[in-house]
DNA sequence: ATCAATTTCGCAAACGTTTGCGGAAACCTT
DNA sequence: AAGGTTTCCGCAAACGTTTGCGAAATTGAT
């Protein structure tokens, strides 16, 4: 017969209280040694495990954390939970996992969920569509932390954690400038985005019109598809461009499929320079040069956020996660 | 001041019982509708929420599924995972995420954790390195049903999901014999994976070596890198072979590192065909032909068969989740 | 031997639900 | 008017913990 593994078995088994079981358990120094021993034994031997539910309901604080991104799939997302599992596993708390398909209802919906299952903690990368905080600040009334990552909102009163965007296009740019090389196209993409904006500010001020040294061709794409277009427009015109930036994977896929299909050598007939999250410039020969911005590091470090905010002290502030050059033979 | 929304706040401002305030909140027939309806404005004004501990605690069934997978960064298990919260959010479940990192140690401290949770039901897929069910069978002990997917242990009595790789291989074979291809080089993984002993036993069998007319080189490759070494060797020997099959996406990505390198054509100088989660295949040009295997499709199947495990109505068994030929332009 | 300090433990309430059972009131029957 | 139904609601126990407080038992000091 299967029997229970809960304290009040343990205490009738031993015929002690259970509260004294209890704290036996926790090595609480009220309790005798001897009698911790047996408790210990006993429950070794039945296997007891606390039931999280009634711990959480009597201390009325779950070691469950969320983490809300628009879509798992997506290699920057998942490297990010990824990195925040690891850190949870290691602190004994569990991650659960939402995605808000980029629908404000979802996200809204996912939220209740949380304050339901009263969770510790919540990191979120906020739909894109979504420009309501309310349902996220309504969180902190239950005591739910809120961690916002990647894409950060503008409002200044809350935890944010983000990748180094103007540091990591600086670096490309950096890189560029050094190779000399001279006619550039940079694909970036949706101009709405601050990520955009950020790294697209970057390259304005670095390759100024006022240069006649240099000239730098500046399109906006949106899809994987629409960059791989672009690419091959600019390419089709014998040398008018000798190096092309990407600010992601999506559009480095699309530029190298255009690059393969017109078998172009990099980088003699053309260089390429990214960021990534550090997975797709590897795939190709020869690797792709990139900057890479990862989700892996977002990770730790908003893990470390939320584990300060947990211990009440920290107040809100906005980090950035460093970006680094990681050199391949594309350029 | 902050109120808690509890059944007992509520019963307190109507001055009726907390059993009369639950009963009306769940449309119990018991209670008149004048009753209901004062409860259910009150508890929307106080957006009242119930308490997930206390009632999976009261009522022993959390709404909580784990996926446990020796990885999250991977595009066929992020793809199921993706796949099956799709489906929990829509029946109220929720997603607990573990990485087992392989480790087998890590694999039953996280089914701890599973038990401690009371969850409803896991998805596992098993690290390479264990072949001790024990720690699973055990959560069935808890009610906790559990599912093995992709990689399904030879158990009988358990509840599987696989892809059907027999299947996949037999379809790529259909191609490339259709194609009329001779030379074959078939790249497979770790030799002791059931998944690649049942795709070699079909290309065993429908590339006899009696067969005069064709030949079918095996090799075994355990990395990205070991693919390209090893599709490297055989690319330098002029027109050894005419077609590579690829047993997986990181099979697949070695290979094609090995063929940009040598700058051959696809399918001119050589053919590629492999089986794929669908996303890889599609990143170079020409999009490579594949045999999909979906997670995606997979995590739909093993969420049903959770389901049907859960209401009780099921026997053990394994399923399969077909394979279909994505057609690219690399054979 | 007396009293105080210490060690060791148990009582009981609380966390927020769910649910079987029983009871009061109101409503039909005949 | 008596008995039988039906409608509506509350009591109380239970789920498995944690924890403040008090009390018994032991120890030590004088």
């Amino acid at each position: 017969m299967f029997q229970k593994a809960t304290l009040k078995n343990i205490s009738a088994q031993l015929s002690i209280s259970i509260s004294t079981v209890s704290r036996a358990l926790k090595n609480h120094p009220d309790i005798s040694p001897e009698t911790k021993k047996r408790v210990t034994d006993l429950a070794k031997l039945i296997e007891y495990e606390p039931n999280g539910h009634a711990v959480s309901l009597r201390t009325s604080n779950s070691r469950v954390m969320a983490i809300m991104v628009p879509e798992i799939s997506n290699y920057f997302y998942h490297s990010f939970i990824s990195s925040v599992e690891e850190e949870a596993r290691k602190t004994g708390y569990t991650i659960i996992i939402l995605q808000s398909a980029d629908d404000h209802e979802i996200e809204t919906e996912n939220l209740r969920l949380c304050r339901l299952n009263r969770i510790a903690g919540i990191f979120v990368c906020p739909s894109a569509s979504n420009t309501n905080l309310s349902a996220f600040l309504k969180l902190e009334e239950y005591g739910i932390q809120v961690i916002f990552f990647d894409k950060v909102p503008d409002y200044e009163a809350c935890n944010k954690v983000s990748l180094a965007d103007a540091s990591a296009a600086s670096l490309a740019a950096d890189v560029i400038q050094k190779k000399k090389k001279k006619k550039i196209l940079g694909l970036f993409g949706k101009t709405n985005l601050s990520i955009t904006q950020r790294r697209l500010k970057v390259f304005e001020d670095r390759f100024p019109k006022t240069d006649r040294n240099t000239t730098l061709y500046i399109e906006h794409v949106h899809s994987s598809d629409d960059a791989e277009k672009t690419a091959s427009k600019y390419l089709s015109k014998r040398s008018l461009v000798d190096t092309i930036f990407c600010m992601s994977d999506e559009i480095l896929t699309g530029v190298m499929k255009a690059i393969n299909k017109k078998n172009l050598k990099i980088p003699d007939k053309v260089s390429i320079i990214t960021i990534s999250n550090g997975f797709m410039p590897t795939l190709y020969f020869p690797q792709i040069t990139y900057v890479e911005t990862s989700g892996y590091k977002l990770g730790k470090l908003a893990f470390s956020r939320m584990i300060s905010c947990l211990n009440g002290g920290s107040f809100k502030q906005e980090v950035f996660a460093n970006a680094v050059l990681i050199e391949g033979g594309s350029i």
